[in-house]
RNA sequence: GCCAGCGUGGCGAAAUGGCAGACGCACGGGACUUAAAAUCCCGGGACCUUAAAAAGUCGUGUGGGUUCGAGUCCCACCGCUGGCACCA
């Protein structure tokens, strides 16, 4: 892996060299350079040694976290710590891709698939390392605000984030002394609640078998005893009823207990995938136990389903079939009843499956209330008999930080046993930065999720008895954080130094972080996310100043192939920079790129649309270089032998044209218009136009018998950072001429566009009749609203088109036009 | 299904509510050339009329609205792209 990465670092080096890119190349880094990664390892041991403390809503040492009362031992102390660290280790099902032999985040599952390579993804209980993002889902949503990022992608965020405000309320078990909690976003559709549905992992599904089915009383499922049974559910359809791939006895099974076991099989057993295409189809079955509504006593059945997620609220809904389509769904497969109890205002609509707001109705002390106040009203009271409150749910999980790579920093943890013969992690000290890999002659994966770095015994067993951990981070752990790498790149007693640190993220004022960040979408939720939370989690620490790192952002737009697909390889629609650059050289393809059309569009790569900016080049060119001279220039193109060459290039001439003189006022204005305009554009990152703008000037100059080298070497100023190459060559050839320093053109202030200059003595403004445009009129650009009005009305066209008609009303836009309304 | 964004010539695209299509590509015509390439000049939304033009009509996804005036603002719909998706 270390001799593929650094081929293609020197690939893409050698690509954006070419290119002419102005990079600071004392700031270059790799993440896999161990004085970089060192320092990933730290901030990994940052989070490690950290909690967050929702009292002061930030990050602190692990140090400051009290113990509770009964935390007695060093065994509970350390567990007791271990459940607040912001990486923890967590036994859980998680994304295991089988065909790249690692876990992945939620981040990097789509669909049910892997993000890279697209290959499936299942659910596996492991132990693996976490991150504790969740606890910054509020602070990662709200300070979105703060920052300059498009729309669209902070509503990515946003949806990923998933902050949804709601109520928990306790349902007591009916005949038991059980209880447990739903989250709901509707509290005044509780009166409706006809069933209730738990996850099937859920744990209270272990506690009501036994107490509501005792071991040893085998019932018959499809009668059941009189209490257990509601006349409601209709036994038969639940067997019916069920997929293909749950795959129920025929006479139904013989006690519920074996049916909310088979069901549970088969839920666990599902991929995401398979979970993602069976969406549309319910599935569940009745555990025979029931739940007590705490508004109104109601007794009401308890399901298991999968289409309710253990990993969000609290794993258990009440369900609402009249208001809500998926309880709707689910209750008229089952034929469960569905109560209305939500009004909507518009008559016309059905209120069976109405999920917005309306009017509560049959629901004792909040019927009458609007949606809004009937929550409020049921909220306080829930809260008042305390069985419920006010909570926010959020769907960000925590970050699933480990993988089973070779290629990844390992992490600077041991384990190690207790007296008990337990293990717990450790961390090392920073002193032992940074943990290298160990060489390994076999680093792929294994089928089984076991680390390659397991198999270098001889690495993971300290002589204390102690072993390494074996898992690795993902590649996110070096993006995360490199642009701070980047203040103070060769820094080896910090990650950054404090001082470098300040004075780059603090320049932008009012606008703290990276200035301008430009990327693509497809980080959307994933490294913007990630590097976000990492930052904050430093910010609070007091290892860096701002609390956002990247102030601006800017999404590219993606180039797609001439065939208007994505590129890929089995398409063949690839264009590869190498082949255009050997062809029509770099000014022409960054030139192109950017002519293309706005930035953030996605666009279709046009091989002729390179030899149109190509041919812009050769005008360039032909405006400073002697034509006849440029016989000379093609054989010295062609020439193979390297002293012919510098004799014959020495042979080109500047155009006699080009003289050191002064300019006149329509060349100046010519420039200056330019000049004002790629400026403003370049601001406003509109290549395109400020292109557009210097091929106009171009097609003008073009025509001027003497060319003022004054008004050129301005022009050439405005080219450079398009076209550097051309740029600056012309720019030395101009100094034979002028009496100008011939230092480079990089050096050159930026040349500044005088307004006085571009005022315009008379303009053609535009006359509309009734808005329709019937002629252009010349006129002083001084002329009062009056002198444009009888201007407009003594035209001859304007007399013909408002004969016969009388003129109501004139409009007179100084400096625009002017519009008469005639009847 | 939900959220966001976008619909303008044959194509990539311009256009603070004020001359729609700048600039470029493709195309057509001409000059130069023995010829071609390169280069230079001219033309170019559609329709109607014409030998040619001028003039005229229509035209920014569809239908409505606001306005003296709408590609631009508002409402509804259609289509495309991206994201999320049993998140209670």
């Amino acid at each position: 892996p270390r001799k593929t990465t650094e081929a293609n670092i020197a690939n893409f080096t050698r690509q954006i060299k070419s290119l002419g890119f102005s990079y600071d190349w004392s700031r270059e880094l790799a993440t896999t350079d161990p004085d970089y990664f060192k320092w990933t390892q730290w901030i990994f041991l940052k989070l490690y040694n950290s909690w967050f403390n929702p009292e002061t809503n930030k990050a602190e040492s692990i140090d400051t976290l009290k113990f509770p009362a009964d935390c007695t031992t060093e065994e509970k102390q350390r567990a007791y710590r271990d459940s607040k660290r912001l990486a923890y280790v967590s036994e859980a099902p998680v994304n295991w891709c089988p065909e790249l032999g690692t876990v992945l985040a939620n981040e990097e599952v789509i669909d049910g698939k892997s993000e890279v390579g697209g290959f499936p993804v299942i659910r596996k209980p492991m132990l693996q390392w976490m991150l504790r993002i969740t606890a910054y889902a509020e602070r990662l949503l709200n300070d979105l605000d703060t920052i300059d990022w498009t729309d669209s992608l902070k509503e990515m965020q946003r949806n990923w984030i998933g902050r949804s405000e709601g109520a928990e309320v306790d349902f007591q078990i009916a005949g038991s002394s059980f209880k447990t909690t739903v989250f709901t976003t509707r509290p005044d559709t509780l009166f409706g609640a006809t069933y209730m549905v738990l996850a099937p992992e859920h744990k209270l599904v272990d506690q009501i078998i036994p107490s509501v089915w005792p071991e040893g009383t085998p019932v018959d499922w499809k009668g059941g005893t009189a209490n257990q049974r509601s006349s409601s559910i209709d036994q038969s359809s639940i067997v019916a009823n069920q997929p293909s791939s749950f795959v129920a006895p025929k006479d139904g099974f013989a006690t519920p207990t074996e049916a909310i076991k088979a069901y549970r099989a088969f839920a666990a057993g599902k991929s995401d995938l398979e979970r993602t295409e069976l969406a549309k189809d319910k599935t569940g079955v009745f555990t025979g136990a029931y739940a007590i509504n705490p508004v109104n006593g109601e007794k009401i059945p308890i399901w298991i389903a999968d289409y309710v997620l253990a990993s969000y609220g609290t794993g258990a809904i009440m369900a609402v079939p009249a208001h809500d389509t998926r309880d709707f769904e689910f209750a008229k497969k089952f034929n469960l009843p569905v109560i209305q109890v939500v009004q909507p205002t518009d008559s016309k609509t059905d209120w069976q499956g109405f999920t917005d707001d309306g009017v509560s109705v049959n629901s004792g002390f909040i019927t009458g209330l609007s949606t809004p106040e009937a929550k409020a009203k049921i909220s306080a009271w829930l809260e008042e008999q305390g069985v419920g409150e006010k909570t926010i749910n959020y769907k960000l999980r925590d970050w699933l930080f480990s993988r089973q790579r070779y290629w990844g920093e390992p992490f600077p943890i041991i384990w190690k046993k207790d007296a008990a013969g337990n293990l717990y992690h450790e961390a090392l000290p920073e002193s032992a930065l940074p943990v290298l890999p160990p060489t390994l002659e076999d680093y792929k994966p294994t089928a089984d999720g076991q680390p390659p770095l397991a198999r270098a015994a001889g690495w993971v067993n300290l002589p204390d008895g102690s072993t390494r951990e074996t898992n690795t981070m993902p590649q996110w752990a070096g993006s995360c954080w490199y642009y701070l790498r980047y203040l103070d790149a060769k820094n080896n007693s910090a990650f950054v130094g404090k001082d470098a640190e300040n004075y780059w993220m603090k320049s932008g004022g009012e606008k703290p972080g990276v200035d301008l960040y430009v990327g693509g979408t497809e980080h959307a939720v994933l490294h913007l996310l990630y590097a976000r939370f990492w930052h904050k989690v430093l910010f609070d620490l007091g290892q860096v100043s701002t609390a956002e790192p990247f102030f601006k952002l800017v999404n590219q737009g993606l180039i797609l192939g001439e065939d208007g697909q994505k590129m890929s390889k089995s398409r063949g629609n690839v264009v590869n920079p190498d082949d255009v650059l050997a062809e029509f050289g770099a000014d022409a393809f960054r030139l192109y790129e950017m002519f293309m059309g706005p930035l953030q569009d996605t666009k279709p790569w046009n091989t002729r649309g390179v030899e149109g900016v190509y041919r812009f080049l050769g005008r360039v060119w032909r405006l400073f270089v002697d034509e006849k001279s440029e016989v000379e220039f093609e054989q010295a193109e062609t020439t193979t032998d390297a002293s012919k060459q510098g004799e014959l290039l020495k042979l080109i001439q500047l155009s006699p044209a080009i003289k050191d003189i002064a300019a006149t006022s329509a060349q100046l204005k010519t420039l200056h218009t330019c000049i004002k305009k790629v400026t403003e554009d370049l601001d406003g990152m509109r290549f395109n136009t400020a292109i557009s703008a210097m091929m106009v000037f171009v097609n003008e100059a073009m025509t001027w018998e003497v060319k003022p080298v004054a008004v050129l070497r301005e022009f050439l100023q405005l080219l450079a950072p398009f076209a550097p190459h051309l740029a600056e060559e012309l720019w030395s050839r101009l100094s034979t001429i002028s009496q100008q320093p011939s230092t480079s053109l990089t050096y050159a202030a930026w040349p500044k566009f005088d307004p006085a200059l571009l005022v315009e003595n008379e303009i053609e403004i535009p006359v509309q009749v009734n808005g329709k445009l019937r002629d252009v009129i010349k006129i002083a650009t001084t002329a009062s609203q009056a002198e444009m009005e009888t201007a407009a009305l003594a035209s001859e066209k304007i007399k013909a088109a408002i004969a016969g008609k009388t003129v109501k009303k004139v409009i007179v836009v100084p400096k625009k036009m002017v519009n008469l309304v005639a009847v």
